[in-house]
DNA sequence: AACTGTGAATCTATTCACAGCT
DNA sequence: AGCTGTGAATAGATTCACAGTT
């Protein structure tokens, strides 16, 4: 069992939920809410109260016995823990639609995801700017991700690109991949991937309403 | 426990599998491959053998023993499990750059969701059309899905205006929502709600880097 | 009085290991 | 000889229930 607290290896599911656990309670303290139980959260994010309290425990003793979880504290916390009180430099491969979507989406820099540079290796792209961000040709890959030092890359090309562009990544010093085409990717064990899989998604609801 | 057979309702873990499954599937079969074993689609997807077995016993008896399993055979009946033997309209509701990204992605049309109308309540986008598909403002929602049916609506709107949203499609009859947007929303319990939480996802992502 | 933190119980998912089929 | 299908075993995640704290 547990050498979590020590090593703060969690389980990814409680991961996840810690994010959930951060939004909210951001949320929630920009109303000015100061304290909160558990079986607010449970209620917020559809979760239960003891998985809430579990969830936490993972973290250490926080609450207040008979009163609840301070807000700002229980915040600051979650965000140390999943690394967000500092800033990461993201590499974002695709200047597509997806591309376009995912760079334009406010959330991303809100919670200190900054795309550094895009890349694409479409000749009529590189060279132009998307806000103040330069898309750049795929072969200048390497020397961006060292000279920022990224360590994470999004890759929102299609499928048949999708493996060549993990190997250029994981081969320039990227150590996490969040991965948006539709395939399953190969990299090596001590890179984390993501995947996004919207079809799968989509799948899953129409086999419910095939029941 | 298990009624499952007769009532067609596999743990939603294994109904994502079963998406895997049929996209590997579909593959190898364009390849020319007649038979898979529990081991090859494992090594492909990136899980254990029993597991792929235990999810295919699901659907019966179906490969062939000592052999494998006949892919076409398998891929039509994962076909028929998951609701895609036939076409289902959807609707998207938000025209900015994700609704564009959703919209041009053509795996969605080839696994049979055809976008059917995209609703957007900016009245200067409302009126035209991206390919052949109008874009009609968000108060046209009710009659476009009563007319076509349509089951399935994906949410690709900002944050402040999803819940509402959702209570549109849901008042339509929409009875499956796919989520963009990065907050819990609220609907019935005979609504499917499957979210897509790309902050989430980079989170897990920097928590992994943070060890 | 109200809520946290957590052992114990339960429920769910995965893996093992092998009988049975081709 | 090789692979499926599945009971039994294991591992993992969630929930219960309550002692302990404010």
């Amino acid at each position: 069992m547990g050498s979590w607290r020590e090593k703060g290896r969690f389980p990814d599911r409680v991961v996840s939920r810690f994010s959930l656990y951060l939004r909210y309670l951001k949320q929630v303290g920009q109303e000015g809410v100061y304290l909160v139980t558990s079986s607010q959260i449970a209620q917020a994010l559809h979760l239960t109260a003891p998985q809430v309290r579990r969830d936490l425990s993972y973290l250490g003793q926080f609450g207040l016995a008979g009163v609840g979880y301070n807000v700002k504290k229980l915040a600051s916390t979650l965000e140390k823990v999943l690394g967000l009180n500092k800033e990461w430099p993201v590499v974002l491969v695709g200047a597509g639609n997806l591309g376009a979507a995912l760079f334009s989406y406010s959330g991303f820099r809100r919670r200190g995801f900054k795309i550094v540079a895009i890349f694409d290796k479409d000749p009529k792209k590189a060279g132009t700017r998307w806000a103040n961000v330069a898309i750049l040709d795929i072969d200048r890959l390497p020397e961006t991700i060292k000279q920022k030092d990224v360590k994470i890359g999004v890759i929102a090309v299609p499928q048949y690109a999708a493996q060549e562009v993990a190997d250029r990544l994981v081969g320039s010093g990227v150590k996490a991949i969040l991965n948006f085409s539709p395939c399953k990717i190969e990299v090596p064990d001590d890179v984390k991937l993501q995947d996004v899989d919207v079809t799968t998604e989509l799948e899953t609801l129409s086999w419910f309403l095939s029941q």
